[in-house]
DNA sequence: GAATGCCTTATTGTCTGACAATACACATAA
DNA sequence: TTATGTGTATTGTCAGACAATAAGGCATTC
């Protein structure tokens, strides 16, 4: 046996999600809408007719055949392409569909069912399950949504639900937080303010209100961070490069950092609030 | 093509995930005894020793192989058996050792890939992931995450969270429900004023609850519900039977019904934190 | 001695083909 | 009409094979 302890190091190579400029190399896949006519066997004939020439999948470079198979089948359910209570197409018409094996169908489909995107029963088939059902703050998934509707909403909604959380991340975390949690913070707070390039900054701004969250104690808050993350994805190309901007927001990350190293709930949840409000002007001033 | 329409009403059959007196009817494990001495290494031989005789799946009745192996594989890796960075026994052992075929363990182990649980690399193996990546608000491995602390811990973990994103729910309710959402909250209301059991009043709490997220007009907040439902789960061992209790708790709710109807976000926000003050002397108390 | 490159090997990744279990849909019977 | 059986489409499970990958050891070269 070889349980030993590693450290794995490795990122998930699964990462990779927002290749929005899909490779344009993939199925032809006219089928989009889900209502055809009943025939399957002419369905299949007509599809293999209309130039399977080019019979690969979606495949993304670096992953494995149903890492890629998930993430495209996932994305056409989040975009909408299957609306909640659709069946899919059966495992043998996405494998034909692919040119895959079945095998790496139902890889992929399992990954999608353990999001809750999916479900399925023998004879029935695989269907959609209702969007309320979704794990939305499932990394992938809210990758996929993020692509959907336009980036305005998506990115209002996300700040949104930072509001209702970091404020009261920052205050637990001031009441609760270890040496070594503090350390992170501020090294992290330091980080950004020495950064040279603005991608560099918005890393270890994106490490800073990660610190805060795990800083909180509470187990649960921190799997929100994936929210936090997607939002400085695409918050990205909103960010100032003007220095009195980087400069004041520097100032208001400080006093974030400062409220929680001196354990004031009160002040940190009150800087916190001040910084998204800053952000906010941001993005409405864009 | 079969993509027709459907109500898709069935339950996941995941749901019942807290089956720890494992059956002790399992596969009958072929012609092989346990013990072959083929060659696994002292490791393999202290695994065994470890306790279990029996070295076959614990199957779920109703699900189906992979499923339960997933819930198997995860609960013992969020219990902590496997400690992150540890290297899991690859997948021809967990064969042998379930006596399943190596395709239904793949499919388990895909779906634990999907909750960021495990990673995994050909000629490595399968790692656990750093627990900050684990989907903690994921149904499943919330499930698990519930059984392995002792509850009291794990109850005021959720409680907390409530307190920090229910009241903003209620508030968002107030100002962006639609009609139709509101029926829905005010009908759970009702129900859980004319239910006949408790089993009864406790389900039309959860709906009361889950309707007030998804009325808040913010997608992100409707996944939290399952942490709302793992909540009522474990809290139904403290509901009071006491009718001056109950009819305290039914004026709590109705109040924040009515402040949603009545379209007042403070109101309604305030009314929620009374609410959530009153579970949790109800928690204390015991 | 250190760096480099090749070889072996263990593990996951992928494919193929088969059969079992399930439950819908329809025909048949009471 | 209602109940019962039968056909059948789809997922579930299994077995066995080979491909791809990369760690670790070994030899070669500087």
């Amino acid at each position: 046996m070889n349980c030993a302890q590693r450290p794995a190091l490795r990122p998930n190579p699964l990462a990779a999600l927002d290749s929005l400029p899909k490779p344009d190399f993939l199925v032809p896949m006219r089928d989009a809408k889900p209502n055809k006519e009943k025939s399957p066997s002419k369905a299949a004939a007509a599809e293999r007719q209309t130039g399977v020439r080019r019979p690969d999948a979606a495949r993304i470079p670096g992953a494995s055949v149903h890492t890629s198979l998930a993430s495209e089948i996932g994305l056409r359910i989040v975009r909408g392409d299957y609306p909640p209570g659709t069946i899919l197409p059966n495992e043998a018409k996405w494998s034909e569909t692919f040119s895959v094996s079945r095998s790496a169908v139902r890889e992929a489909i399992k990954m999608l069912m353990a999001k809750s995107l999916l479900a399925s029963r023998p004879k029935i088939g695989s269907w959609v399950e209702p969007k309320e059902r979704w794990n939305l703050l499932d990394r992938d998934v809210l990758a996929w949504y993020a692509t959907s509707p336009d980036r305005e909403v998506f990115l209002k909604t996300v700040q949104e639900f930072r509001h209702i959380i970091e404020p009261e991340a920052a205050a637990f975390a001031a009441m609760r937080r270890t040496d070594e949690q503090m350390a992170e913070i501020s090294q992290a707070c330091r980080e950004m303010g020495e950064a040279a390039s603005l991608q560099e900054r918005t890393r270890a701004d994106t490490r800073f209100h990660l610190a805060i969250l795990r800083a909180s104690g509470n187990d649960l808050l921190v799997p929100l961070g994936v929210l936090i993350e997607s939002a400085f994805d695409h918050l990205f190309a909103f960010t100032t490069r003007a220095v009195d901007d980087l400069n004041h927001a520097q100032k208001l990350h400080e006093a974030i950092e400062k409220n929680i190293r001196l354990q004031r709930p009160d002040a940190a949840r009150n800087a916190v609030r001040k910084l998204l409000a800053n952000t906010d002007g941001v993005i409405r001033s864009r």
